[in-house]
DNA sequence: TATTTTATTTAGATTTGTCTAAATAATATT
DNA sequence: AATATTATTTAGACAAATCTAAATAAAATA
């Protein structure tokens, strides 16, 4: 299966939509990829043609068992990628999307093999997301909570749901990055608001919107 | 200046037949890209366009300053990419090259520094060739000779001219790889072959073709 | 249910990079 | 110099990936 990059790269979008097997629309696939709707169904068409997705008129599409296993090749380029940059070559977290988003497209499995082994066969990449193994299966950690909605008192940043540079830059001037613990000092109702604290550090205020992007595990 | 793939493809290939301020044909470029005469014709047109050739039908091409400045960033990366596949990663010289060609095409300043710094900043890539620096200057070492016109009876191999798989992995068969010292045992008229030596090993004995395209140096 | 709004698809173009076949120019050979 | 050969360009076509504008289907609302 010879692919373009535009294929893998709608490929990808659709396994990061499709949450679970539900159906992803043509609109959503657009915004994702920033392109538009016409676009997208007419690759729609070329990738039912190879069988990589489910797809009939109006009714959304959906990775094949075949178009998955793909996707979580490309996932795990990417995370591998992503991996290298920031312990490698010491990038920060919010600078090597970007970088990834065209190495993923480097298509030797020898060079992912021993980038991997170079790298430690890492299973998270720097923004907490799990790196498929060779065979694409994902190790399951326990399931991640957003800030806003976690329970505990003390708890340990796990991830961002939101990798979009200019929260991650935020969460560095913060001093927030993954593994850094945080204590819910407050919560406030009446914006959403949380006061955290981090050890030995003066606390502060995060959004609603922030607080919803960061995923959190309890200690 | 944003440049596809296949631009940046054919701005190298001009560059490594352009030896000195030689003009390229359309045929050698047509050659070493593995595409057809008109395909290179219509490409030409373009690049004139973009100012980074010098090109008048039926004249042959040549880069201008910009386009050989351009060619050089690529030069760059791509042995970059090769010392970091071979010195980080363990491949062994003859499976690096297709890898590079695509690397080679991920643009972004900032990881070709960082990348260059976390290999030592070499200055040549593991065929022996020189890898010029971020301004696109190359050290200039000691002209190279091949194996087939060398005087001296013993050399040091520092490069090989075709880096085709076929010949690297043939070298690779006879302990033959950079750095590596000759003696030179006997040189054969009939045939343009030389029986060589290497330290405590039995004497063997290289085709003219292959000697032609051994770079050496004497001691 | 009829109507309005939104989502999706189709029709028709455009750009990039390629090709084959034919035409033309340049070069080499008699 | 005439002819043959080789190199290069042009003409016309095609596939991939995109777009805009218009048509149609689905969903939401009145
Ligand atoms: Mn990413
Ligand atoms: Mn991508
Ligand atoms: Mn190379
Ligand atoms: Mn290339």
């Amino acid at each position: 299966m010879n692919l373009t990059v535009a294929e893998e790269n709608y490929i990808k979008s659709i396994y990061k939509l499709q949450d679970g097997n539900a159906v992803v629309s043509t609109n959503a696939i657009a915004y994702e990829l920033d392109t538009k709707p016409a676009s997208v169904t007419d690759m729609a068409k070329k990738l039912k043609e190879k069988k990589l997705i489910d797809y009939e008129k109006y009714q959304g599409i959906s990775l094949t068992p075949e178009g998955r296993k793909i996707a979580l090749q490309i996932v795990r380029r990417h995370r591998l990628w992503e991996c290298f940059l920031v312990d490698k070559l010491s990038f920060s977290w919010d600078e090597v999307h970007e970088i990834a988003e065209e190495l993923e497209h480097v298509r030797s499995e020898k060079l992912i093999t021993r980038l991997s082994n170079f790298l430690g066969n890492p299973t998270t990449d720097p923004h907490g997301d799990p790196i498929p193994d060779a065979l694409g299966r994902i190790s399951k950690s326990q399931p991640l909570v957003s800030l806003d909605k976690a329970t505990a008192r003390r708890l340990e940043v796990a991830g961002v749901s939101d990798q979009s540079s200019s929260l991650l830059e935020f969460l560095n001037a913060k001093g927030i990055r993954l593994g850094t613990q945080l204590d819910i000092i407050e919560r406030y109702e009446f914006d959403n608001s949380v006061e955290v604290k981090i050890r030995n550090q003066p606390a502060f205020t995060l959004s609603e919107q922030v607080s919803k992007n960061i995923m959190v595990k309890s200690l």
